[in-house]
RNA sequence: GGGUCGCUAGCUCAAUGGUAGAGCUGCGGACUUUUAAUCCGUAGGUUCGGGGUUCGAGCCCCCGGCGACCCA
């Protein structure tokens, strides 16, 4: 804050300052040589501009109300006539309210100030009745003002759209001006909000497990790696929540979830963040069809949060529907029809690179079977998907912390949702027999040591912990940034306040 | 990782290799019912950074930065 290298020249030598900002910071000046706080510690404030909205919303044209308020908020437009000026305000969601500054009800001087001292973009508090003018516009006639925040810089054209760099840099003034990122600031919370309810409804218990690891796994991909200094070691930031929770589900929690933040080391692009926020609930005595449900719910639950309906339209106009039951695929049968030749666990590796080659998948040395029809599975199904859709029965050599299905041998008990053709959520029976699991940590890191940097390390800790004994689970990972997308149509960025970026 | 495109005034954008412009914003003025107010006047620039070609570069070439889109 107070290193001086990172202060640019511009910030401290005024006058090298563009125009605007340098008149905002000579008008700050005016105000204090006035003996007027440009930043006050306080304002007459007595009700908020939503409520005067809502109290008074019935007012007719050119009516006077008889109630006095003190509001503040930001002033987005400005319209100053000779002694009568107009001015409206904007606070929280984009809730707005004109104020109105008269010669009559003001005085001279009051006015003058106003006219000269406040710009668009400044706080201000206006004191007076509430009316409503000649138009029909809801107003405060203010009968005094008071600077609440002076505003140094200007806000950009409203009639315009933002860039999309300003908006993500300068998510503070996106929020300023435009609705929809307020609205979009709000639903991701109010969608939090439901889905916490939903399994406190259902008995589950919210825990917080580290984020700050010795050892990464629980999923395939490429850690952040940093450094304790107290003890001289490498620490990885999670990937997944995954082991931990289960050790949990191993010490008794019989439903426990958590919410938080992961972090994967991978590229970023409109459907990946590298810090984005994952779902992690388990329940016992239940499997993967249990969770499904269970997911199906709980995102209907955060719809009907944020939109009041199971049918509801994205940003961009679109209509979406979550209502109901969603549908399921089968991976090999699906994959099978889609290439017209039967694709099954069995299948040789070699035919499997036939069907890539054939596809134009570049194939990684790295990948095994199980990977190539999950590749292919893509290439050749996933645009077909309409509406949420499970995908189930995967490859088991690409699900480590599965159990193999009960009845069809080489797949694995997992799902994984699609909405809108991204991943939103996925679902196991998890596996819980120890010696199988050692078999699988085995196998995924003789992977690791062949060079994949995303295969699982070998966990003593969580294996011992299995060796316990951990009742038959079902578990799931809900990403909730791509619930947010799957509820409002806009890239994962948008649905965080503050995504990385790089420096400018 | 590869390719394409972009970066110019506070904001959004123009400008055959030949004096960098517009709208909004700002500043000065008029206006007591405006709604992107209107009218008159006026100011505002290290054209992302560095190098090169040229009599002359916002524009062409090279390197770098940031971003968008497409492909893998």
């Amino acid at each position: 804050m107070t290193d001086e290298a990172t202060t640019p020249a511009a910030e401290t030598e005024v006058d090298d300052l563009p125009e605007q900002m340098r008149v905002r910071r000579e008008k700050r000046e005016r105000l204090l040589a006035a003996g007027v706080e440009p930043y006050p510690v306080a304002v007459p404030v007595t009700t908020t501009i939503a409520a005067v909205r809502a109290e008074h919303g019935g007012l007719g044209v050119d009516e006077a109300s008889g109630v006095t308020v003190g509001i503040s908020g930001r002033i987005i437009f400005m319209r100053n006539t000779g002694k009568l000026c107009f001015a409206t305000l904007r606070a929280g969601e984009g809730d707005e309210i004109q104020a109105m500054v008269s010669l009559a009800s003001v005085g001279e001087q009051a006015l003058e100030d106003w006219k000269s001292l406040v710009d668009i973009g400044d706080t201000v508090c206006v004191e007076g009745e509430v009316i409503t003018s000649k138009r029909g516009e809801l107003s405060v006639m203010a009968a005094r003002w008071h600077m609440a925040a002076k505003a140094l810089r200007p806000l950009p054209v409203a009639h315009k759209p933002m860039s999309d760099q300003m908006r993500v840099r300068q998510r503070y003034v996106d929020l300023i001006m435009r609705p929809d990122a307020a609205r979009m600031s709000r639903m991701r919370p109010a969608a939090v909000a439901a889905i916490r309810a939903a399994f406190a409804e259902r008995g589950y218990i919210e825990v917080e497990t580290p984020m700050l690891q010795t050892q990464h796994g629980g999923a395939a991909a490429r850690p952040f790696i940093t450094h304790m200094n107290a003890y001289d070691m490498d620490l990885f930031l999670r990937i997944a929540p995954e082991l931990f929770l289960k050790r949990c589900v191993v010490g008794g929690f019989e439903r426990v979830f958590e919410i938080n933040r992961n972090f994967r080391n991978e590229g970023a692009d409109s459907t990946h963040s590298p810090e984005f926020v994952m779902l992690e609930a388990y329940q016992t005595y239940a499997d993967y069809r249990t969770m499904a449900t269970l997911t199906r719910e709980v995102i209907q639950g955060a719809a009907l949060a944020v939109h009041g309906s199971l049918e509801f339209e994205h940003f961009d106009g679109t209509t979406k529907d979550l209502s109901g039951e969603w549908a399921w695929v089968s991976m090999y049968p699906a994959l099978s029809q889609a290439v017209g030749e039967e694709i099954t666990p069995q299948t040789p590796m070699a035919r499997l690179e036939q069907f890539c080659a054939a596809a134009g998948i570049e194939r990684d040395p790295t990948w095994i079977p199980g990977k190539c029809v999950e590749e292919l599975f893509e290439h050749h199904v996933l645009d077909s998907l309409t509406g949420p859709t499970f995908v189930c029965d995967f490859p088991v050599d690409t699900s480590p912390l599965v159990r193999d299905h009960r009845e069809i041998p080489g797949v694995v008990e997992k799902w994984d949702l699609y909405i809108d053709g991204a991943e939103t959520a996925t679902g196991y029976s998890e596996l819980s027999d120890p010696v199988i699991q050692r078999e699988r940590l085995m196998a995924q890191s003789k992977l690791a040591d062949r060079g994949d940097v995303e295969a699982m390390r070998m966990d003593e800790d969580f294996l011992r912990a299995l060796e316990y004994g951990m009742p038959p689970t079902g578990g799931i990972g809900i990403g909730i940034d791509r619930v947010l997308m799957a509820l409002t149509g806009v890239g994962i960025r948008e649905t965080i306040l503050f995504p990385l970026v790089k420096p400018e």
